[in-house]
RNA sequence: GUGGGUGUAGCUCAACGGUUAGAGCACUGGGUUGUGGCCCCAGAGGCUGUGGGUUCGAGUCCCAUCACUCACCCCA
């Protein structure tokens, strides 16, 4: 078609599937808040430098996948290709830190990314995202992963695992970077490529390789855990103890790494196999220099974002969302009768019942079937013999039982026979 | 950014290089003076993604381009 449309990796969303959006939305608002979270909103605009220096200046993000550009001022912004930095400039901004009750942000919006489309990848894409600042105990870290493994759970998503590691402090992974190094060194003609350059820019990178060759490889190289320092393992030590006290399953996988710089300690990721390569579905971890790095106050703080599109593609490969609510549906013959149809119409909906009817004066026939397409509950049916006898019919669609009311008498009555669940929507 | 696959009706898909591009579902009307789902009949709906080329002739073959899709890469 030569009609413009949507933007590469930008999607509509249609009304048929905005259902599963709601629902997993409001199951985020609920369980955030009842956490202590507050929602945040920032822009979807920052400057360029805040996400270049938190989230990295090597990382892919930043060097390939971010929409930047230069406004009509000539500043470098960018479109955020998530969420941890803006809210963290926020929080410093506006000295949100020197109030305790309100430490705690949950975020939910589009994100932007430059990459190829894939499933589960796009680049506009929507997350759940969530910050706790100023705790640095491990029970913060567990209570973080115990929360959203509870939302996920009200969501009755199934067959994921949550994956757990810790990737020290910034001193114990630089001592580990360099084992590791001389260890790839040694083997640094069997690697692919790809990893023989991130042998040098990002060596933990070489972990997250799917080539066998590189995965063999790493077989015996060092391992992460067994070089941390001893406050970085006791504090991942306590993060698990809690998770099983809480009875929160956890993988401890010593080779996920996770693709921004400014992670440190616990780590976790939510992975499915049911979704192709892009398999994560969510994931976080301790960033507790972050702050400082860009400006503010020494505290610590801790986060995780949810992929909105990737879960809902899960849920909906397990489940089904209804279509909303009651409707009643006014059909009409004649044109006084429909000029009537068409006032009564607007009156149930003023009373909040969820009414519609056939405007373009069809037959009976038609209006009935319309009536059973949007599987309204009830039909009123004004015809010219009942609008002379200021009566009008209500047909029960479920139980194919009609009665003749007169018309004063149609508002109250339908208000009776669905008002408990007017308001009601099974999601 | 690199590779593979696919673009035909609103949707899912047919059509050996050869008349006027078809089917199912959905839609509209009728079968019933004014009553839904099932059934039957009829109708409407297309610049075959776009632009070039080969050919007497292109939905079909070639090139380009755009989009979708899967994978690499990376991540949510």
């Amino acid at each position: 078609m030569g009609l413009i449309q949507a933007i590469r990796g930008m999607n509509d969303i249609l009304p048929n599937e905005i259902a599963w959006w709601q629902r997993v939305e409001q199951t985020a608002r609920m369980v955030m808040e009842d956490f202590g979270y507050y929602e945040i909103r920032t822009p979807v605009l920052e400057k360029l430098e805040l996400f270049a220096r938190s989230i990295g200046e090597s990382t892919d993000i930043v060097e390939k996948e971010m929409y930047a550009f230069a406004d009509r001022k000539g500043d470098l912004v960018s479109l955020r290709p998530e969420a941890t930095a803006s809210i963290v400039r926020a929080l410093i901004q506006h000295n949100l830190h020197a109030d305790p009750l309100v430490r705690k942000f949950y975020a939910i919006g589009p994100m932007f990314r430059h990459e190829r489309p894939q499933k589960g990848r796009y680049r506009q894409f929507h997350q759940i995202d969530v910050e706790a600042f100023g705790v640095d105990d491990p029970m913060l870290d567990a209570e973080v992963i115990y929360m959203l493994r509870l939302f996920l759970e009200r969501l009755g998503l199934v067959g994921v695992v949550l994956h757990l590691n810790s990737l020290g402090c910034p001193s114990c992974r630089s001592s580990y970077r360099i084992l590791l190094q001389s260890y790839l060194a040694d083997h640094a003609e069997t690697l692919c490529p790809d990893c023989e350059r991130r042998r040098h820019t990002n060596p933990l990178r070489v972990f997250d390789c799917k080539v066998e060759r590189c995965q063999s490889v790493l077989g015996d190289a060092p391992i992460l855990g067994d070089s941390i320092c001893e406050e970085c393992a006791s504090h991942f030590a306590r993060v698990k103890s809690y998770l099983s006290q809480l009875q929160t399953p956890f993988l401890v996988n010593p080779r996920m790494v996770r693709g921004l710089d400014y992670y440190m300690r616990t780590t976790f990721e939510v992975i499915t196999d049911q979704l192709g390569a892009q398999n994560a579905i969510g994931g976080g971890g301790r960033y507790n220099g972050l702050v400082k790095d860009l400006g503010g106050p020494d505290i610590p703080g801790i986060g995780f974002a949810i992929g909105m599109e990737r879960l809902i593609l899960l849920l909906q490969q397990n489940q089904q969302v209804g279509t909303p609510s009651p409707r009643i549906f006014v059909a009409a013959l004649g044109e006084a009768s429909r000029t009537r149809g068409f006032l009564l119409l607007q009156e149930l909906r003023k009373e909040g019942l969820a009414a519609d009817m056939e405007y373009e004066g069809r037959s009976l026939k038609s209006q009935m079937r319309r009536a059973d397409k949007l599987a309204a509950q009830h039909v009123v049916i004004i015809g010219e013999n009942e609008l002379s006898r200021g009566e009008a019919q209500i047909r029960d669609m479920i139980n194919k039982t009609q009665n003749v009311l007169s018309l004063d008498r149609i508002v109250p009555t339908l208000l009776e026979m669905c008002g408990k669940d007017r308001k009601s929507s099974n999601g």
